[in-house]
RNA sequence: GCCGAGGUGGCGGAAUUGGUAGACGCGCUGGAUUCAGGAUCCAGUGGGGAUACCCCCGUGCGGGUUCGAGUCCCGCCCUCGGCACCA
C-alpha cells in the first residue's frame, strides 16, 4: 500500500511552484485584482505557531481567490527594525544587522517549507535603506506641511528600553514590549500630527462597519475619544490672563466652586510665583509625575495645592479659589477644569477633602438634593436650579443654552476635544530609521535635502554596553554640514518608532521596485488591501497608525484612497495548557508522566494543569512549528490550524488533534492512490444523473452539496473548520457508498472520479502539496494551484426526498422521508399513519396543525 | 464602574433565516487483526429509566413570547477581552 510521505511530496511541489514562478503577479487589467495581506513578522529568530496560523489563513484565502480567477497579490516581508536586535547584539556580540538578516534567512526558509504562496520577488525588509529612504522623504514633506513637528513635553520613558514610547505603546502604565513601568519625563522629540486627522479617523470607522470586527472599531472609537462640550474663560483676580477650561457639562456652570489646574499648567506656575509657592508647586509636580501610574489607575487619592489665588465666575462674578490638582492632565482639553463638586464625582471627592463648598444646580425629578447630605455627586440629567436665567430648564437643553449665552458674551465657545494625542515618533535607539534632520547653530532645524537621501544608518557603530544608542557619540554620523548654509552642523540621532515603517509597507508591496516612494498607477491598481489578517493586539497601535499614514500619503499626493484595509480578520491566539510541579516549577510536556506526575529527578509530585494560555517559553507551553512539520508535514500542520477552531477564536493546541489531522490526510492519500490507476484515463461524470443507481446519484448529490457548502464557508464566513468538516463528511459518505455499490457498476468510475477530483480541488487551498500530488495521480492536467475552483450543479445538489419532522405538541415523535414538494394533505396523512405518532394522538383531539413545507408538521392536541 | 464577546457532551467545536441539539474531529468503550505493542479497520458513545419496543430530562440560572426557543424578550450569575480620575 502506498505510504504517505509528506516530506517528499512537499519539497517536490515547492520546487515546482518555485521553478514555474506561479505566484508571481503583475498588474493585469483583464482580471479582477485581490490583495491578501498578513501582518508581516518581526524577524525574531524563528516563526511561532501564531505566525503559522496567521499565514495559513492568509494563504488559504490567496489560493482560493486565485482558483476563483482573481489576480492575487500575496506578498511577504520583514518588520526588521527594533529593539530585540540591539539586545541580541549586546548579549551575543553580533551586529544587529547580521542578527536580523540571519533571522530573516532562517524564517524565510520556514515559511517556504509551509508552502505559502507568496510572490517572493516583492519581499522587503524595513531596515534596508532602499525601503526607509522613502519614509525619510515622507517625513520631510510632512515637516513642510506641519504634519511633523518638534516639541518639548512630558513623555513616557521606558528605563529598560532606554527610549520614549507613544501613548498607544503604554499598557497599564507599562512598556508594551518589556513590561517595565514607564516614567514621566520632560523631553524634546518629534511628533506626527495624528490629531489633525482625529475626526476623519473616527468618521472612517463608520465605513468599516461589517467589514472590520466590531470590537476593533469600538476600541479605536474609544481611543480617539471624541467629546463635545465648551471652552469657558475665567478671569483671574490680579492677572491680565484668563484661564480657559474645557467642560462637557456647561449646564453645571453655576455650580462651580473652584478651579483645578494641571500642575504643568503655565498659569499654575505664574500663580505659584506670586504666592511664593514656586518650590511647593515644583515638589507637587514632581510627586504627580512619579505617581502618574497610580493616578491614572485611580489608586492615588486626590490631592491639590491651593495657589492662593481666585478666579472670577464669568456669569455670577463669584470668587472661586484656584488649585493645582493631581488628577488634571495637561495634555487633555486645556489642562484646566471648572470644578462642580455637586455634579462631578472627582470634584466632589476633592471638595470633601479640602472643605470646599458644594453647590447643587441640577435637581433630579424624584428627590431633592441637599448639599449637606450628599454622599456622592449627582451626575445624571435633571432640572436646573440656582442657575440664574437658566433655572427651570431641563439640564440637557441648558447645555446648549449656556454655551450660546457665553458665545454672545464672548466668554466661551463650543469645543470638541479628543482623547487622541499626537504620535511621538522619536526613539533614542540605534536600530531604526534615522530621522533626516540637521541642527545648525545658524539655521536651526533644517531637513536633509531630498537628493541626499537616504540618511543611512551607519553600520560601523559600536554598541553601548548599557544599552544606549551609540549614535550620539558617533562623530562620523553626527558631524555634518548644514544643507542650507553649508556651515558645520549636527545630525538628529533619534530614530523613528518602528511603527512608522509598518504604517505604509502594504503600499510599497504594490510597487517594490519603484524609484519613487510609490508608483501611483500600481498602487492604484492593487490598493486597498482586500483582506488583512493579523492579531488583535494591533487593534489600536498599528491599525490606527496605518489608517493615519494612508491619509497623509493621500494628502501628499502618493495615494488616492482613505482606508488601507478593506476587510480585517483578527485571528485568535494559539494557546496551550501549561504544566507546573509544586517543587520544580513549569514543566515541558515530556517531563510529565502519563499519570500526571512530575518526572524531574524522580519527583513524582502531582502536576498542576493550568488553563490554556498564550504559548510562552517561560511557561514551557510552546510548540515548535519546525518539529511539527518534521513529524507530520506542512499540510497536516496547516490543516490542524484551520480545523481546530474558527479563525477569530483562540485555538487550543492539541497533540491528539494534530494526529487526527494527519490521519485524515493519510486516509485521503491512500484512498486516492489506490484508485488512481483505474481512474487515470476515466473522465469525470458529466451526465444529468438520471442513468445512475440511487447510491451513485446520492454520492453525486453529496459531492455537489459539499462544493456549495465549502464555497459558502470560504467566501462568506472564512470558517475553514466547517469547510473541512464538510469535506470529511463527503469522504465518509464516499467510503460508505463504495461498500454498498458493486465494483462492476459501469457508472462507478466516472462518478468516483468526479468526487475525488472535487475533494482534491476543495482541499487544495488548505493542503496544497498533497492536493497537487493527488491531482497529478488522478491524471489531471496542469497544477491544481492554477486550476479553477469547482462549480456546483444546483440540480445535482437537490434532495430527492426531504426529512419532515413530525411533532406532537412540539415534541419530535417521528420523521418522514417525502418528496420536497409534498403538500400538507400528503404529509398529514403520512404522519397520522405512523404508529409512533398515533400513540400520542389517540384519544385526543387535534386542535391545530402547524405545517412548514419541506420541514415539519406539528399536531397540537389536547 | 462602562463597553464588547462568550457560557452547548469527557474535550475542541457544529447547528447560516425560530423548526430532528451535539455535524466534523479528538478521547473513551467493546470487537477484528497481531506473539505482543503500535498502526489500521468495524461498532458504540449527552444523562437517566427500560435494555424489546420505547419513555423522561437536557444548550450557565430564573421567568416570558410561541404550535415550537441553543437561537427572540426581561431579570440574574459566571468567564474572557478592552476602556477607565479624559473634565
Amino acid at each position: 500500500m502506498a505510504e504517505y510521505r509528506p516530506e517528499e511530496i512537499e519539497s517536490k511541489w515547492q520546487k515546482v511552484w518555485e521553478e514555474r514562478g506561479i505566484f508571481r503577479v503583475s498588474e493585469d487589467p483583464d482580471k479582477p485584482k485581490y490583495y491578501v495581506l498578513e501582518m508581516f513578522p518581526y524577524p525574531s529568530g524563528r516563526i511561532h505557531m501564531g505566525h503559522v496560523r496567521n499565514y495559513t489563513i492568509g494563504d488559504v484565502i490567496a489560493r482560493y481567490k486565485r482558483m476563483r480567477g482573481f489576480n492575487v497579490l500575496h506578498p511577504m516581508g520583514w518588520d526588521a527594525f527594533g529593539l530585540p536586535a540591539e539586545n541580541a547584539a549586546l548579549k551575543h556580540g553580533v551586529h544587529p544587522a547580521d542578527w536580523t538578516y540571519d533571522n530573516i534567512d532562517y524564517m524565510r526558509r520556514q515559511l517556504r517549507r509551509l508552502g505559502f504562496s507568496y510572490d517572493w520577488i516583492r519581499e522587503l525588509a524595513t531596515c534596508d535603506h532602499e525601503y526607509y529612504r522613502h519614509e525619510q522623504l515622507f517625513f520631510i514633506q510632512m515637516l513642510e506641511r506641519g504634519l511633523a513637528y518638534r516639541k518639548k513635553t512630558l513623555v513616557n520613558w521606558c528605563p529598560s528600553c532606554h527610549t520614549v514610547l507613544a501613548n498607544e505603546q503604554v499598557e497599564d502604565g507599562a512598556c508594551w514590549r518589556c513590561g517595565t513601568e514607564v516614567i514621566q519625563r520632560e523631553m524634546e522629540g518629534w511628533f506626527f500630527r495624528i490629531t489633525a486627522y482625529a475626526e476623519e479617523l473616527l468618521a472612517g470607522l463608520e465605513k468599516l462597519r461589517g467589514k472590520w470586527p466590531e470590537k476593533v472599531l469600538t476600541m479605536q472609537r474609544n481611543w480617539i475619544g471624541k467629546s463635545e462640550g465648551a471652552e469657558i474663560e475665567f478671569a483671574v483676580e490680579g492677572f491680565p490672563e484668563r484661564i480657559t477650561v474645557f467642560t462637557t457639562r456647561p449646564d453645571t456652570l453655576y455650580g462651580v466652586t473652584f478651579l483645578s489646574l494641571s500642575p504643568e499648567h503655565p498659569m499654575a506656575e505664574r500663580l505659584a510665583e506670586r504666592a511664593g509657592l514656586t518650590q511647593a508647586l515644583a515638589d507637587f509636580r514632581e510627586r504627580c509625575r512619579r505617581a502618574r501610574r497610580e493616578i491614572e489607575e485611580g489608586l492615588a487619592e486626590k490631592e491639590g495645592l491651593f495657589l492662593e489665588a481666585h478666579a472670577i465666575h464669568p456669569l455670577t462674578g463669584a470668587r472661586v479659589p484656584i488649585f493645582a490638582a493631581n488628577f488634571v492632565l495637561m495634555e487633555y482639553g486645556t489642562g484646566a477644569v471648572m470644578a462642580v463638586p455637586a455634579h462631578d464625582q472627582r470634584d466632589f471627592e476633592f471638595a470633601k477633602k479640602y472643605g470646599l463648598p458644594i453647590k447643587v444646580v441640577i435637581q433630579p425629578e424624584d428627590r431633592d438634593l441637599d448639599p449637606e447630605q450628599l454622599e456622592e455627586a449627582y451626575e445624571a440629567p435633571g432640572i436646573m436650579v440656582n442657575s440664574g436665567p437658566f433655572t427651570g430648564l431641563p439640564s440637557e437643553d441648558a447645555k446648549r443654552a449656556v454655551v450660546e449665552h457665553l458665545e454672545k458674551e464672548g466668554l466661551g465657545r463650543r469645543r470638541v476635544t479628543y482623547r487622541l494625542r499626537d504620535w511621538g515618533v522619536s526613539r533614542q535607539r540605534y536600530w531604526g530609521c534615522p530621522i533626516p534632520v540637521i541642527y545648525c547653530d545658524r539655521c536651526g532645524i533644517v531637513p536633509e535635502k531630498p537628493e541626499n537621501l537616504p540618511v543611512k544608518l551607519p553600520l560601523n557603530a559600536q554598541l553601548d554596553e548599557a544599552g544606549r544608542s551609540p549614535l550620539p557619540k558617533l562623530e562620523s554620523f553626527v558631524k555634518t554640514t548644514c544643507p542650507r548654509c553649508g556651515g558645520p552642523a549636527r545630525r538628529e540621532t533619534d530614530t523613528f518608532d518602528t511603527f512608522v515603517e509598518s504604517s505604509w509597507y502594504f503600499a510599497r508591496f504594490a510597487c517594490p521596485e519603484a524609484k519613487d516612494p510609490l508608483d501611483r498607477e500600481k498602487a492604484h491598481y492593487w490598493l486597498p488591501v482586500d483582506q488583512y489578517i493579523g492579531g488583535i493586539e494591533h487593534a489600536i497601535l498599528h491599525l490606527l497608525y496605518a489608517r493615519f499614514f494612508t491619509r497623509v500619503l493621500r494628502d501628499l499626493g502618493y495615494l488616492d484612497l482613505d482606508e488601507p484595509f478593506e476587510r480585517l480578520l483578527t485571528q485568535g491566539m494559539v494557546i496551550k495548557e501549561p504544566y507546573r510541579c509544586p517543587k520544580h516549577g513549569w514543566l515541558y510536556p515530556e517531563e510529565v508522566s502519563p499519570e500526571g506526575t512530575c518526572l524531574k529527578e524522580g519527583c513524582g509530585e502531582k502536576v498542576i494543569v493550568g488553563r490554556p494560555e498564550k504559548m510562552s517559553k517561560s511557561k514551557c507551553n510552546v510548540v515548535d512549528p519546525d518539529e511539527m512539520i518534521r513529524r507530520y508535514g506542512a499540510d497536516t500542520v496547516r490543516l490542524f490550524m484551520l480545523f481546530a477552531a474558527p479563525p477569530e477564536r483562540d485555538l487550543e493546541w492539541s497533540d491528539h488533534g494534530i494526529e487526527g489531522a494527519y490521519r485524515f490526510l493519510k486516509r485521503l492519500y491512500q484512498l486516492v492512490k489506490e484508485r488512481a490507476g483505474e481512474l487515470w484515463e476515466v473522465k469525470a461524470y458529466a451526465g444529468d444523473g438520471r442513468d445512475l443507481s440511487p447510491e451513485l446519484r446520492a454520492l453525486r448529490r453529496k459531492t455537489h452539496q459539499t462544493i456549495r457548502k465549502v464555497t459558502q464557508d470560504l467566501e462568506e464566513r472564512l470558517h475553514f473548520n466547517t469547510a473541512i468538516a464538510a469535506v470529511m463528511e463527503l469522504i465518509n459518505f464516499l467510503e460508505d457508498t463504495l461498500k454498498k455499490v458493486s465494483p462492476n457498476e459501469p457508472a462507478l468510475q466516472p462518478v468516483l472520479k468526479e468526487t475525488l477530483r472535487t475533494v482534491v480541488l476543495l482541499l487544495a487551498p488548505m493542503t496544497p502539496h498533497l492536493c497537487e500530488e493527488l491531482w497529478e495521480a488522478l491524471g489531471e492536467e496542469g497544477l491544481i494551484s492554477e486550476a479553477a475552483w469547482p462549480s456546483f450543479d444546483e440540480e445535482a445538489a437537490r434532495e430527492e426526498e426531504v426529512t419532515i419532522v413530525v411533532q406532537v405538541n412540539g415534541k419530535v415523535r417521528d420523521n418522514l422521508r417525502l418528496p420536497p414538494g409534498a403538500d400538507e394533505e400528503t404529509v398529514r396523512e403520512a404522519a397520522l399513519a405512523s404508529p409512533k405518532v398515533k400513540r400520542h394522538i389517540e384519544g385526543k383531539t387535534i386542535r391545530k396543525v402547524v405545517f412548514v413545507p419541506g420541514r415539519l408538521i406539528n399536531f397540537v392536541v389536547a
